[in-house]
DNA sequence: AGCACGCCGACT
DNA sequence: GTCGGCGTGCTC
């Protein structure tokens, strides 16, 4: 009555351990562990840490020692709902392989209670809905709308693996086809999962989900505790539910015969985990779907160009919803900051519109991709910027309060009387922000009501949907904001969207620059005109460059036709792949010596046709939090044998190395 | 990774 | 004097 158990553990380590584990005289099979369950078990002075059993077998009662090392016992195990067998497994498989992890590493992803996951809040999951219940029979889907629930209705009826590209533009009515495909998918008396970014799931957005599908579906969203979470596990796991919506770890819910996977604002880079394990909740979704021969439909005004390069090479069915729904797109102006003439940052033609349009009772949003007051101080002597001890990089000068800022590692200082290099007492505010908008805004508008939305006025929890629902019910008259302005809720009133630097984000080292712009530029223009005509400026110092052209023409194809060849020529994603290996340490030396011998290890070993290795060069930002930072970059497709090689490289380079650390990070969508 | 042990610097 | 930073070692 005895087993020998081989566990996965959530560490660094390539290893199984092994456990013993008594299975209770009392309740007879029930107790016997098996492969796929879950457990808790004491792991060096750690009490209880989640492992996945991979392998058992039976031992003799009296056995404590296999090759020499204790066995300790399992000391808990979880309820069946929460063993991660079948697609689920496979997935596993799939994430730890092609993210070069142990699979100990990818298991807490499956499991609800995951470390990290603190209780707060008190909302529901099951939101109720202050609408009225939809009857989907009196929703007349449009033409273009019912294509697209056509072709997954086609995929659904043949029980095959299909993914879709629905590309609609803002206010197209994607929601409403995804609520269809949805529908299908219970009919068939399959389950579903709608993944949309954290930013998304507000109230309304799952108010109107559950409106249309009751107590069949179940959220999962940061706010919830722990043991909600678990409840909505165990109820998918039950089949009580049959859909759950959710940020990208709702990717994992085990959904019984999932049907439908639906990824709404698929370009979204937060679909990309940025801590371990790294992986892309789209990528895991395709293949989550493809072992269900399930639906995945994924959604976007702006589809990620890989997204877009599959669809137009046949691997994805492409979708268009090329009209909005009740409106026009709104016209987009494109001013030209050159020749002067502009105060603090505002053309003459901008100010002009926003007057125009408060005078109509209109509303006015206005992005400005910088907080702050100044984005650094220098000194008007010797012309040097206030630094950042730990950084190597400017700080940004808040006036609420009064103080310099790392953006980076959050070091505060006073501001200083003095330059710090040359002793001169005049500073120069350089570059603007958020802050400083809004004080110039007021200045030329004293009348008007001002939010602004930034990551100073969200700080409080909560204070982001507060400020969103505030200017949504009109209590003011002007939204200004970072990116944040750009995404979530539906502002009928708003009749100006105005962009202040449009390529402010055009020149970045990174070679998604082109396309980033790309899509706030789009996502943001389309936040204007929702019910009446609407008018968007951009602003901007180029006003020719190809990208600001095509996001003001509303054109995608002029967008593709303009990045495609770049990125071919240059050899980036998604005509090839990345792998980035980033080498940190306290001491410049040491990190420039280990970054040099990785390198050339890598090289020396992955040297195959269609590879390249580049660097070590330092980072973006060459020093954050003290830490000297360098990086490789790792171009071309790795088989798993590669993989392999790489996995068991760095590991056997961090234990040659002490005092640097080395991550990877295996198809990159931030190269900082 | 996480946790404890153990070694050196700036505080009451 | 010791609090606490982080470098090192170990985990069935």
């Amino acid at each position: 009555m005895c087993q020998l158990v081989e566990i996965v553990l959530p560490v660094p380590l390539a290893q199984v351990f092994s456990y013993r584990h008594q299975r209770d005289p009392e309740a007879d099979q029930e107790s016997a562990l098996q492969p796929g369950d879950l457990v808790a078990v004491p792991f060096g002075r750690r009490k209880n840490v989640t492992g996945l059993v991979v392998g058992v077998r039976d031992l003799a009662p009296d056995v404590r020692e296999v090759d020499g090392v204790k066995l300790r016992d399992v000391s808990r195990v979880f309820p069946a709902e929460y063993r991660i067998t079948g697609d689920r497994r496979r997935l596993a498989d799939w994430l730890a392989s092609y993210y070069i992890l142990p699979l100990g590493e990818v298991v807490p992803l499956f499991h609800p209670p995951s470390p990290g996951t603190r209780a707060r809040g008190s909302g529901q999951d099951t939101a109720q809905s202050p609408y009225p219940c939809v009857d989907p029979e009196n929703i007349t889907l449009t033409d273009a709308q019912e294509r697209a629930v056509k072709s997954a209705e086609k995929i659904l009826d043949s029980r095959s693996f299909g993914a879709l590209l629905l590309h609609g533009v803002t206010g197209s009515g994607k929601t409403e086809v995804y609520l269809n495909i949805i529908s299908l998918a219970l009919a068939a008396g399959r389950g579903a999962i709608y993944l949309l970014p954290e930013i998304a799931l507000t109230p309304q957005t799952l108010s109107r989900i559950s409106a249309r599908f009751g107590d069949r579906v179940a959220a999962i969203h940061s706010g919830m505790s722990a043991g909600r979470r678990c409840r909505v596990h165990e109820q998918a796991a039950k089949g009580e539910i049959q859909v759950v919506v959710g940020p990208r770890s709702a990717l994992f819910a085990p959904v019984r015969d999932l049907g439908v996977i639906i990824i709404d604002e698929e370009h979204e880079t937060s679909y990309k985990q940025d801590e371990k394990p790294r992986y892309h909740a789209r990528h895991a979704a395709l293949v989550r779907g493809r072992e269900n021969k399930a639906v995945v439909m994924l959604g976007s005004a702006t589809p990620d160009l890989e997204s877009m390069v599959n669809a137009l090479d046949g691997r994805f069915e492409l979708l268009e919803l090329p009209d909005r729904m009740g409106s026009e797109l709104p016209s987009v102006e494109v001013v030209d900051m050159r020749g002067g003439g502009n105060l603090e940052g505002f053309t003459p033609a901008l100010t002009e519109a926003v007057n125009d349009t408060l005078e109509k009772g209109r509303q006015v949003i206005l992005y400005y991709n910088r907080r702050g007051f100044a984005r650094v101080l220098q000194c008007r002597d010797c012309g040097e910027v206030v630094m950042c001890p730990h950084c190597d990089i400017g700080v940004t000068y808040h006036l609420r309060p009064r103080r310099l800022l790392c953006h980076y590692c959050g070091f505060t200082r006073k501001v200083p009387d003095t330059c710090p290099d040359c002793g001169a007492e005049e500073f120069l505010p350089a570059g603007g922000g958020t802050e400083k908008v809004e004080l110039n805004l007021q200045a030329h508008f004293p009348d008007a009501r001002i939010l602004r939305l930034d990551h100073d006025t969200t700080r409080r929890r909560g204070s982001h949907h507060r400020i969103l629902t505030a200017f949504a019910r009109g209590e003011a008259d002007i939204l200004v904001g970072t990116q944040m302005v750009a995404k979530g809720h539906h502002f009928p009133k708003v009749g100006l969207v105005g962009v202040l630097a449009a390529d402010d984000g055009l020149c970045l080292p990174d070679y998604r620059s082109a396309e980033r712009s790309f899509q706030l530029l789009t996502q943001v223009a389309g936040r204007s005109g929702r019910t009446e005509a609407g008018r968007v400026i951009f602003q901007t110092w180029r006003p020719d460059d190809p990208v600001i052209q095509a996001a003001a023409a509303h054109d995608y194809q002029a967008f593709l036709a303009a990045e495609t060849p770049e990125r071919k020529a240059l050899g980036y994603p998604p005509f090839n792949r990345l792998l980035r290996l980033g080498v940190t340490g306290r001491r410049l030396g040491h990190v420039e010596e280990a970054a040099g011998q990785l390198a050339e290890a890598v090289r020396a070993s992955l040297n195959g046709p269609g590879i390249e290795i580049l660097g070590p060069a330092p980072a973006v930002f060459p020093r954050l939090k003290d830490r000297y930072r360098f990086q490789i970059l790792i171009k071309g497709k790795l088989g798993k044998k590669e993989k392999d090689w790489l996995g068991e490289c760095l590991r056997s380079f961090k234990e040659g190395f002490k005092g640097v650390d080395v991550v990877h990070d295996v198809d990159p969508v931030s190269m900082y």
